[in-house]
RNA sequence: GGACACCAGAUAUC
DNA sequence: GATATCTGGTGTCC
């Protein structure tokens, strides 16, 4: 029986914690039955002209409803005040309940109360100078939360590094995190402070010059980080009375990402369609089968077509036994739902980082909008179109007579495909050649290459930590600045197609659909 | 079946010719089997202090046999009076022959008698005041080449292009000789005038600042334009009762190359050391098997050793759509064979530069003599020395199974360096690296940058006029002053080797020969 | 044998 | 940072 207590800052971090549930169950650690959680939404004033961010938050609960998963064994519940998600394994209840503690971590992976040392160690890991706190009771873990202090556990040592020219410019605590802003980009520039504004000053030195729109992607980890650490959201939502559309909107454009602007008509927004607010009682509730036809029938304006979506994977010495892998899922330029995150797990091959790739696509497509999904990997499509139907039938054997490979990564992705089924929703898989200009493909690589590279940073800061057993837990990244802003291109000439009894895999040289 | 007429500017010309066919078959567009010509050598006087050149010629018939190829389809042909070309392409005998036309063309590229107008249009391509005629009979169109008459096409309209600071200074009658001649060129001037002498006044004031050696080399296209446009050549050349071999050589050093002083000990002159001239006949024949072996036995004097030559190539923007390239082949400073001209064809790749430039090595390598080809380029010489024996087994794939690239390259030149080995001539191709104060590579990298400036040029001009669907064929320049005379440095430290069946190639790290 | 992908390396060209 | 090109390899299936 493994149990976390977790504080959402804001409805879309609640809705990102449903993925990274989701996330969880993809790699067979937890697979998720049920998801659902109260969340105690979170604001305070943004940062504005080199002000720091307002010490005063914005309260609100509410509860919301995740998806649900067939044929697993996971659940996580909530109550009034705060959030707690309990995880059930499958291996679960071994471990004896101890005397309750609260760890309050502050500045980690994932801010939040924690119940075990375990899981709060988790969410601080790579962070050299975590922000947490021990508590007895849960008062004083929230307690610690709402201060608007941010001297860390061991005061006088705070540091403040701002990047004033990488990927992702900004103020940030720990220098791992600068590392990865600042690797790999030309010309990068940071500069350590001792308080926030002196490093955020520095920051704005080299906003002036930058064109408005480059800066303004802001990954969602760097906004879970800077929720804490750095300031972020603002405006606070204040209590609606009636449930319209532009309220919701307002909430998750203008309210929780600080820097973005508006999306462009028919982006996706990350939200599950399956849910809506209710205003009155500040819930979040499925929607009603009505709702979701209604949203059917009348695709103008919030719905364009099925929703389509690039993976690609990354393997850095695949074949070696020191590879490191990571995947990227692709929506748009700069779409928020960008992810680019390194894979778990001993096993880091090419095709892993692919299937896992579209395992996380299938996450954050809403369960009832047909997707279509595009990859340059022909093994992974044929996986889910073709072979699985004769390995289902034959035990997993492939035609060596030798157990399939990744049989772990291709059933959950299967299940989740039926699972869609289900909800009326189509899953085509087109094939679309690698590195030939299709811009979605390169958007995913590029992402997935950040992915290995958090990945190695990651084995690289355990080697040198003196090898900790816990794997760190990945978090979505937002890929910074992926160009123009058209949405996908036309890509006839580089696909085809191949329909197996609801799914629906697409190669090059199979009749147009 | 394409047909050509052409008459050869002297012996050297001749010689340029059929390195002109052998190119044409390095490109794949008209495999060379065997080249045979007359060749009706003509000579004048040199224009000698301001003196414009005398319009008397002095004639000699005589006949050249050239290279033979294996395994192609074209050959050249002439008869007693007048070079005549035929060529045969293996897609040959599409087009009928129409009612015999000769075109003159006495301003173009290679001046010469055309059969057709496409090849005489090819030779006047860019040009923009071409001297050409359409004749009806040949002794017609001998009569307008033989004229001394410097009048165009469309009198009245002639122009004088004096250059007096610029790659090679000299009056020009082409616009864009003489851009090229100034792009590129710090501080190149140039004038127009309405008559040669006002121009080659005005070039020659610059002359008396100018150190002799700095303007001495003449470009091979600069000597076939002169001829017959500026002027050039003298001493009649008197037919000899005797054939030794200073006779051959007054004419190939002395009378052919004005400008130029004699060559230095050891130099090459650029003509088929293969061929012998008949005094006694004025035919130029193969020589014998003893004779060529008597050279060898004897290499003191005239042969000191392997042939050295450095190539390179240079392709701005490679990668790039817009990218142009050019080759360079160097032999020793301000030799008069160094080439510097664009890369033709479509794909302007740098690969395609680095081969070009080793084929265009071994056009003008005798094809007795053992040669060292100097290259920095690691693919050409694994191409040439190593992978080509895997590909000739796997139907030229290479590891990925896909069509190994640049194969219309690669045969020919492998074609060439069998072709030599029969000749009991090695052919040793040594890596250098790249910019390491190497003399030949620089010279070479230098002649190679030039000539990618000419394909820029062209290709700008070919732009503007509309976009000519005509290839414009290139010329040999040479690069004018390469600086110090030494000859070629040891390369001990920057070379290795490995040999494989005939075929040499060197490559650091491998064993000292 | 085929296919797609993922790498590693090398040289050159930009 | 990118392309031009090749060599070598694994990951996986048929």
């Amino acid at each position: 029986m493994r149990t976390a207590v977790k504080r959402f800052a804001g409805h879309r971090a609640l809705s990102c914690e449903i993925r990274h549930l989701r996330r969880l169950s993809s790699r067979g650690d937890c697979p998720v039955r049920r998801v659902q959680a109260t969340a105690h939404i979170r604001a305070r004033e943004l940062p504005y002209k080199d002000r720091p961010p307002a010490p005063r938050w914005y309260h609100q609960e509410t509860t919301v409803v995740g998806a649900f998963f067939s044929g697993q064994d996971f659940e996580i519940e909530g109550a009034m005040g705060d959030a707690r998600s309990t995880s059930t394994t499958s291996s679960g209840a071994k471990r004896k309940r101890a005397a309750p503690v609260y760890y309050a971590v502050k500045l980690g992976h994932e801010p939040g109360i924690y119940y075990s040392w375990e899981d709060a160690k988790r969410q601080t890991a790579a962070f050299k100078n975590p922000i947490l706190k021990k508590c007895n009771t849960l008062a004083e873990a929230e307690e610690f939360m709402k201060s608007g202090s941010y001297s860390p556990a061991r005061p006088g040592k705070s540091k403040y590094y701002g990047v004033q020219v990488g990927h992702r410019p900004g103020v940030y605590t720990d220098w791992p995190s600068v590392l990865q802003q600042v690797t790999g980009y030309k010309g990068g520039k940071q500069k350590k402070f001792d308080t926030w504004e002196e490093a955020q000053a520095y920051v704005n030195e080299a906003k002036g010059a930058t064109p408005s729109d480059s800066g303004a992607a802001i990954s969602l980890k760097g906004h879970l980080e800077s929720t804490l650490s750095v300031g972020a959201t603002i405006k606070a939502p204040k209590k609606q009375k009636k449930n319209d559309g532009s309220a919701l909107a307002a909430i998750t454009n203008g309210d929780f990402e600080p820097g973005t602007g508006p999306l462009p008509p028919g982006a996706e927004d990350g939200f599950d369609r399956t849910l809506k607010l209710d205003l009155a009682t500040g819930a979040v509730q499925y929607k009603t089968y009505a709702e979701l036809s209604a949203l059917k029938m009348q695709p103008t304006g919030e719905f364009e077509g099925p929703l389509k979506i690039c993976t690609d994977g990354a393997t850095k010495g695949n074949g070696k036994i020191g590879a490191y892998a990571g995947l990227g899922v692709w929506f748009g330029p700069n779409d928020p739902r960008n992810i680019a995150e390194p894979l778990t797990g001993e096993k880091q091959t090419n095709q892993r980082a692919e299937l896992t790739a579209i395992a996380r696509a299938l996450d954050i497509a809403p369960i009832n909008r047909s997707a279509i999904i595009y990859t340059d990997s022909h093994y992974s499509l044929k996986c889910l179109t073709v072979w699985f139907q004769k390995w289902e039938q034959n035990d997993w054997k492939n035609s060596a007579g030798k157990p399939v490979e990744n049989k772990d990564l291709i059933e959950p992705i299967l299940a989740r495909i039926r699972e869609r089924e289900l909800s009326k929703a189509t899953t085509k898989i087109i094939w679309i050649k690698a590195h030939n200009g299709h811009e979605g493909n390169e958007g995913a690589d590029a992402l997935a290459n950040q992915g290995a590279t958090q990945r190695q940073a990651q084995q690289q800061m355990k080697a040198r930590a003196g090898h900790s057993e816990i794997d760190v837990e990945p978090h979505a990244v937002d890929k910074p600045g992926m160009g123009k802003a058209h949405a996908f291109a036309e890509y006839g000439a580089q696909e085809g197609q191949a329909q197996i009894n609801g799914i629906f895999g697409y190669l090059p040289g199979d009749a147009d659909v």
